[in-house]
DNA sequence: GCACATGCGCGAATCGTTTCGCCTCCACTG
DNA sequence: CAGTGGAGGCGAAACGATTCGCGCATGTGC
């Protein structure tokens, strides 16, 4: 592999002046078509590694997710290369595969690969740990939640509506003549599951029924309508037929994302209820879906494109120590797509 | 930031110690302790890219993708990540987003930001491009291709036995008595859709149908039972209504990818046609799906995991310099998932 | 024709590691 | 007790780039 100083050597110029015209410097036209003329013999190429070490700079940011095989991610991530890539960076992009330690450990892969800023959305791990992470280096590393939010932890982050999506569901729920509903949602110490539990007891309340909801069956035990899954396929399915089994059952739910979406529409055809007749539902993230079952349904969707652009966006400015007022929170609204059951 | 000098100095160590310690060398005892508690005080951590412009070793391994919002791709990158995290390499993703400049660029950026293996899933790029990629640095780069191989490009690949997906998939449809059966897809330039198509006309030759198919509709016009999607949602909407529209309609189909599949679903829903009773009906990937829709849909489903999985056992091989018999192809078999409709 | 500003080119130091070859020291053997 | 061998430590030279400060031309204004 050829080196700088095999181009210095072919063109008879020194290092200095060659570095400084691949670095976008001036030199004499002369040289510029020597240098030119060197540099496509010799396939030369720079090494990005002697650049990094020299420069601290590795134009690559890294992205950490907690799973690729969701749209959900796979379109955040789209949008946020994109915006990246314009800017002169390369994303790299890791996935935990919901597994704290994993988590744990691509964020130190990537802090120690010398990634120049990180984008994350961080699941199990804690504001200490993050705090820790993120000033392993010398300096603060550039970083920017996505979707979900960690406690105490002080960040840019690029996150949705979540209160007002799940209150907006519920309300169109309660508009349509429901009283009785039930939601899945996702582990809480998710901040995003967090707050759609919080907008669903808002509307309720804020419609005046009575909250600590759930009713007392035969045996006097308590029904539950606020179910926790784990934001995945099972849970969405054993939830709703959780739901379905109660003595009382809810005439509506609502459940709160993607996985758990497919597992709760899986488990209605399976027990043939039909969502939006037999039962109010509203479900998240699965827009193909809807177009799919029958009658259509009603669906939060969430801006993935736009929270991946803003995430890079802020990413940028960071990276470039732009000075921005303290961390930004940028909440975006999603978008309710309401399909009204007609006979 | 703290150095490998900084511990020398703390510990009254050599630097050569130092390293040697840390990389898995013997040192006296005492020695052991004074380090290790040099690095803990220091919080000393070492600088990936000195440590590779010294090495010429990253452990890292670039993964390319067409897409990282359709789970086929998403689970072959969870097993594939998981096989070469075992043995000590951190995988860093990027997709090309279907786009053949950024294919191209993404595999540069790879190539020149020195990782030590590729993993490709390729689409538009070709054999000669690939080569000079392979060797812009001075010896070959470890190179494994999933999903699709490219002709003239000798390399080890992982990929489907597609020819059989598609024909076991056709002859299901045979025995249920079809005769007139369509397939959708995908680019012919991707081998593995080429092959899907290859599998589809044996299918029918094998069982004396006449494959040059496609009857003429009243205007005289050839209506062509193979159509060419680009494996999206949108050519698999498009083809099946393009069949259905048909004078002489297919009874049967095979729709051959994830995506396409949905298309095709979702365009049957709209148009009041049961799949797998209406007409024979075959899709590809889509095994959450069969489990939703009624009935259930006949699917051939892909060994995504072991795909992932031996793609990084191969790279493992290559990059250790294991002296493999020349490039390995390895097949997979795809599993049919038959689903017979009963009144 | 002289002094001065300006634009380019160059030498050399530096980034943080690894590694080669040599040296020291100690324990064991005969 | 001298000789020997092996383990572990050390100094110094890389790896391939960037960059600081200096010096040499060339061009400008008087």
């Amino acid at each position: 592999m050829s080196t700088i100083k095999d181009v210095s050597k072919h063109s008879g110029l020194s290092l200095a002046t060659i570095s400084k015209y691949l670095n976008g410097g001036n030199v004499r036209d002369e040289n510029r078509q020597r240098i030119d003329e060197a540099v496509e013999a010799l396939g030369y190429r720079v090494n990005r590694n002697a650049r990094s070490l020299k420069t601290n700079r590795t134009m690559t940011v890294g992205v950490v997710m907690p799973t690729l095989s969701v749209p959900f991610f796979g379109s955040v991530i789209s949008a946020l290369d994109q915006t990246l890539r314009e800017a002169g960076y390369t994303s790299f992009v890791c996935s935990y595969d919901f597994d704290r330690n994993l988590e744990l450990e691509k964020l130190r892969v990537l802090c120690n690969n010398n990634v120049d800023g990180i984008i994350l959305a961080a699941q199990y791990v804690s504001a200490k740990e993050l705090n820790e992470i993120r000033n392993a280096r010398g300096s603060e590393m550039p970083m920017v939640l996505v979707d979900r939010t960690i406690p105490g932890f002080v960040c840019d982050s690029i996150v949705i509506d979540n209160l007002n999506a799940t209150y907006g569901a519920v309300e169109q729920l309660i508009n349509a003549g429901h009283r009785h509903i039930g939601i899945i949602v996702g582990p809480l110490d998710i901040s995003t599951a967090n707050e759609r539990m919080v907008g669903y007891r808002r509307a309720l309340q804020d419609y005046g029924i009575h909250v600590e909801t759930g009713s007392r069956n035969s045996a006097g035990q308590h029904e539950e309508l606020i179910q926790i899954g784990r934001y995945d396929f099972e849970s969405g399915y054993r939830e709703f037929n959780n739901f379905m089994d109660m003595e009382n059952p809810p005439t509506a739910l609502c459940v709160t994302n993607y996985d758990m979406t497919m597992g709760a529409v899986t488990a209605a055809h399976e027990r043939n209820i039909i969502l939006g007749k037999d039962i109010g539902f509203v479900g998240f993230d699965a827009v193909d879906l809807c177009r799919i079952v029958s009658p259509p349904l009603s669906i939060v969707e969430q801006p993935t494109h736009l929270m991946g652009q803003k995430a890079g966006e802020v990413l940028l400015k960071r990276m470039t120590g732009e000075t921005l007022p303290h961390p930004q929170v940028i909440r975006l609204k999603s978008h309710l797509h309401n399909r009204i059951y007609k006979e």
